[in-house]
DNA sequence: CCAAACTCCTACATCGCGTAGTAGATTGGG
DNA sequence: CCCAATCTACTACGCGATGTAGGAGTTTGG
């Protein structure tokens, strides 16, 4: 637990995209040149790698040793992620339902529907 | 429109606590009053001033004069905020829906039950 | 008309984040 | 066996947001 803040800056959030979209681990330098085939080109190496450790004291990614360099994942989903900042809000928020009941209200009609159907799911798997 | 970032420091979240209490406006002093009397003491008053300003530029409180002061309110009630929060996380998500099918999953059986309840409301008042 | 209360403007420290350089370690190729 | 390429580790700087506050100027009750 206490996996910091878990909020993230553009560039943070430009790797963390750059990982989800992989299906295996990335080294530095091809995080580097993903990024550069993306929007965010002209990045120095060493800012890649500066970023990567920041996102791995965040506990938002893991690395594991590939020979002379680390290979890097996403510690968590992109789904997962954003799920756990909308818990974060709503903790902070002093009454999670209230925020929430509040919150259903400004979705709309294709997404609530979405969310009914994942609502009914979890209750249907609830009670074996 | 445009509110800037609309996301809290602590004492600026301390302060939006204290107006989201209080039933009428409230002036500088008495938010410094009230500061002292929560968690919060020895704070200057302008350092409560200042962040009132500030909470004022994102557009999180407004104020009226009386007599030679200035009275706060909250501009948004607690829920809207929160709501708000909830609604940019989701949107710098990559997929809304995606990330709200997650979380459905996360919740507890009784948040699940009141976020079902609100649902089912807007779906009923939806369509006349 | 003065002192108390209030507002406005400015300032400084800290922290997160974008950005990157330098030094030191590791290793494949000659 | 040694060098150049490649990596990692550590350090640093600028900027914007936020916590914190002082000083100057304005307003008003007495």
């Amino acid at each position: 637990m206490s996996q910091s803040s878990r909020s993230l800056g553009s560039l943070e959030r430009s790797v963390m995209d750059v990982l989800w979209g992989s299906a295996t681990p990335l080294t530095v330098r091809e995080v580097q040149e993903a990024l550069e085939a993306g929007g965010s080109s002209g990045l120095a190496y060493t800012t890649v790698m500066t970023v990567l450790d920041r996102l791995g004291a965040k506990e938002m990614v893991s690395r594991e040793r590939d020979g002379r360099a680390f290979r890097y994942t996403a510690a968590l989903s992109r789904e997962a992620a954003t799920a756990e900042l909308l818990n974060a809000t709503l903790d902070s928020s002093g009454d999670r339902t209230a925020a929430l009941v509040h919150f259903a209200r400004t979705v709309d009609p294709a997404e609530a529907a979405a969310l009914r159907a994942a609502l009914d799911e979890i209750e249907s798997s609830g009670s074996p």
